[in-house]
DNA sequence: ACCTGAACACCGTTCAAGT
DNA sequence: ACCTGAACACCGTTCAAGT
């Protein structure tokens, strides 16, 4: 028998092939968008969402099995959105060093999430909850490619032997610090930049321009 | 006018100073514990809880202002646990280098969420969610001061001179590592471990005992 | 084949009545 | 002062009827 594996999974009911069917599933997410941007979430409701895409409430059914179904969509498409973004400014930078090129990928992500930042919040905030239903694989590919071919060009100079492990460290690390700065009333972004530069920097061991520190100094037990 | 600044925050609604409320909360708390443990937050619900704890909804209504302040309660509670949890280790930890220091205190910090790892997972998920009504100010400091004091004993050998900060980014980077493991379906802890040791050396730039990486090296342009 | 929205079901929350 | 649980309200979801 083939059938749905897991009853209720928040995945699409159907993948549309008329333009009519994709115009109200874009709606839908629209609004849900303005919603959760404007309210929060504790505005969000199937049937705010569905009259703000002028859609009726069966409508909205028949292509998202329930509430949390809209929003794992919306994740992965923003997520998509995102990684769209950071290509673009990836496939532009060359510039001197490790440190600028990252920095402009953040100054990107930042400007890219300060455009929707209670939804981004909103968002992330849902991540966590919706993890096992949300499937970012190729986006999450896409990102690894962008920092990791970054990393790979200045492989000379890292201390860490394995690639990939070191992407995966690097793209934690850089979230968890910017997250946690979104999690204030007015973020200092440029101050959190920095510091997740910074950190990178660190956890890859290369030496800032300027920075006299003792690099060569090993941990002296007591 | 003194009120309660927001209304149906997710806070207690009275601090019970009769043994008899205090049983009740407690009561209530362990089965949503319960609850979520054995069926995740799916199986949570008011009237569950209520009906587990032996109490009435009203009884439950009487110490939670709504649902998710149940939430909110078992998170601080176990954060406070696991501090406890820590600082148990830290007091008796004092081994040769801060990379065994760290890694008994993972190794802990593994064991304490193992002993309930989908209660562990779940408050986990949601804690982004309830971020603005969790106080874990006090909960955090003892946790700074465990992992700063520890920091503090191999200052001469790290390479941040802020070491408020790289007390915070060591915390970051450690939780979101680990957490990172904790999604898969069978975790190992251990490889878990050494790669967040590893991390966070890397990120303090300490030398591994026989790492004969080029930590003297800088980042050359091109 | 797709849309509609009234109706249903579930559960979060309240409140009148009890002790 | 505290407890109780039936009743209410809100909203997620369905489905019979329409086109």
């Amino acid at each position: 028998m083939t059938h749905v594996p897991i009853q209720g999974a928040p995945r699409p009911r159907k993948t549309p092939s008329q333009a009519r069917s994709r115009a109200t599933i874009d709606a839908v997410l629209a609004a849900a968008a303005h919603i959760l941007e404007t309210g929060g979430v504790a505005a969000f409701n199937t049937n705010a969402a569905a009259e703000r895409a002028g859609v009726s409430i069966g409508s909205l059914y028949q292509y998202f099995p329930n509430k949390d179904a809209i929003l794992v969509a919306l994740i992965e498409r923003r997520f998509a959105a995102f990684a769209d973004s950071l290509a673009e400014v990836a496939d532009s930078a060359d510039g001197a060093s490790l440190a600028d090129d990252l920095r402009r990928l953040l100054q990107r992500a930042v400007a890219w999430h300060d455009m929707f930042p209670r939804l981004s919040r909103v968002l992330d905030a849902e991540e966590g909850r919706l993890e096992e239903h949300l499937d970012l694989r190729v986006e999450h590919g896409r990102l690894d490619a962008i920092l990791g071919a970054l990393l790979g060009r200045h492989r000379h100079a890292l201390r860490c032997p394995d690639l990939d492990l070191a992407t995966r460290h690097v793209a934690l690390i850089t979230r968890v610090l910017m997250e946690s700065e979104a999690r204030f009333e007015k973020p200092d972004w440029p101050a959190a930049t920095e510091r997740a530069v910074g950190a990178v920097m660190g956890y890859l061991s290369i030496r800032a321009p300027g920075d006299a520190s003792r690099l060569t100094q090993s941990a002296a037990p007591d």
